[in-house]
DNA sequence: AATGAATGAGCGTTCATTCAT
DNA sequence: AATGAATGAACGCTCATTCAT
């Protein structure tokens, strides 16, 4: 069939436009923050017109939806590769947090997106984190449970976060030894209580 | 004499019309963020005329500011009282997270603009936590010294950050006891290292 | 009567106010342009309330106009002193344009207002100006009547008015003596036509 | 080409929406003064929307800015078609005249604004104004040279300036005669005193 | 499908004017 | 009569979004 041989360049090319719009905004959020960033600034520096901006997002917004639902899919990935029990804990959430700190590095807007713009749909990623943080928590250590093991994992996750700014500040080694520690010292203290 | 009986009134009115301004935004902010409140909507919903509103803040950003220098300086007065080091650490420490935890249930903006808004005002203030935070440990602890101190607070800053959201949604006791439990961790992880 | 000996002290007090408001004004108008002025900027560096002002001119326009009225009257003043036929007609222009620069110096807006506000009340001095020098003209030069005086005071009034600015720019002294210069050899040109 | 074909209409019609906003805010500005009009009020006027009126001018001030560069290099033209020293002097004057009187009657706020705004636009413009003035007058009388030609052409433009408006009073045939006549005598007055 | 000129609601802010005290 | 806090229409301008081409 013909249109076969059409529609898949041009699918192609649509998508590698989707993806350059997105990355194109994700820099500008980084750099200047979602509200000071135009429709128009995107569509300018990712050298498309503002129509065809408007093609692939039906709005501003979309456009920060579609890029927390690719760091969605990013961090799920990333749990399953880490859920090996043979390996110790420790070395299983160093690498977690070795990624996710990679992430803030190559995602430009990440971190501040993650940790700055409140919404409905960073509320969702929050709480898929938690999931993911429960789930891998809930197999090395069965003893933690039900509450128990929603709370730690909340917390854990809130502490990433609020952690999350160093990466800058201190360097990526650096803070993600400290969020190692802090993790680890508050699981423990949470392993004892229940013990 | 007649002023004074003229005047005060008048005084504490504009003092009361200030402050209702104030929480009004606040709690603006709080619902909608900083920059989706317009300051015709603080002045329609303090029932205060646009004008009356620039009449004590001369423009936008002066209200944001405002709101963080009241809570810096109620930060400041949380952290002497908490400087006793008679009383063991974990009950000052305590009692810390309990005035936060107020300041987040009382001022109804303080949590967003704390977690949120990123801006000079908002660094100085984060700044000036991890500052009083470091003196804090620092007293009772003088084996942490120098960046390793610095170090600690930064990151028992960030934990505060990354944990103030579970202050409403999992309600205020579990909460502190969890930052307590989280920090208590941390810390003695940090003070096992340096011995 | 006890009233007389109360009202005439106010009514003095209340012209002293007027006055004074009106220099301020002034003062304002020709340091700053009349748009750029507001009115609480003249009550306030006339250290008069904001009502006080609005007690003596009912709109920002009246005070314009006030000013203006004054500067008319000072000019109807200035013309008949210079009607004595006696003296030759270069001496007695040459006082009227002193005069003139005179008002230029003093009064702070009347170069401003008179050069650079259009208005109804500006082309009502204008005009009235206009109407002196014909009667002046006139007095002098009988030759020159009708349409042919007016046409000559209305180019003398405008080259007046065209050469005001130069009072600042290049010297009371020179710029008179050059306003004198282009009258008379105007004055002179339109004689011999009608010669 | 194509594209030719395309833009070339897109071109001319972008440059016919740039001369119509500049021609009503000229016809405004004229009628009601710079200040007075607003820029929705010559959007509306224009039947543009306001933000396409913001696509030629980046603020109100530009829209100034390019009605007076627009006087500039009309004036600019007029000139040099002046220079001629074959001609006599009084023929090249009056046509000089003619030619801003023509502009007075066709750029509706040619006058106001030369004459009205006080700006830093308009100052150049009278300044290279009487830089051309003295150009002129010292092509034909060199024994007028240094200050007294600056001097001379100060005033000969102020004299212009002074009564300009004096072509919409008397009609521009008169105006202009009278503007010779002023002009020549005051020139010969000049050249009298350095002879 | 693609363009980008055009739209206009709505922003932060000003200031002439009013009116309760 | 005097005050100045209060008012709110209107300003210059932005930018998410639409739609004729």
């Amino acid at each position: 069939m013909h249109k076969k041989s059409w529609n898949e360049p041009k699918q192609a090319r649509s998508q590698e436009r989707f993806a350059h719009i997105l990355q194109t905004a994700a820099r500008l959020f980084g750099e200047r923050g979602y509200e000071s960033v135009t429709t128009n600034h995107i569509a300018a520096e990712a050298a498309v017109s503002i129509g065809a901006l408007y093609r692939f997002f039906p709005n501003k917004e979309a456009i920060l939806d579609a890029l927390i639902a690719g760091y969605m899919s990013r961090m799920a990935q990333v749990f399953p590769k880490t859920m090996d029990i043979e390996r110790p804990y420790p070395e299983v959430l160093e690498e977690l947090l070795r990624q996710i700190a990679a992430m803030e590095a190559q995602e430009s807007a990440f971190g501040h997106i993650f940790v700055y713009v409140d919404n409905a749909q960073t509320v969702a990623i929050h709480h898929a984190l938690v999931q993911q943080v429960a789930r891998l928590i809930g197999a090395y250590y069965p003893q933690l449970q039900g509450e128990a093991l929603t709370r730690c994992a909340a917390v854990g996750a809130g502490i990433v976060k609020g952690l999350m700014p160093l990466l800058g500040e201190m360097g990526m080694e650096t803070a993600v030894v400290e969020m190692k520690r802090a993790l680890l010292a508050y699981l423990n203290a949470c392993l004892e209580e229940v013990a």
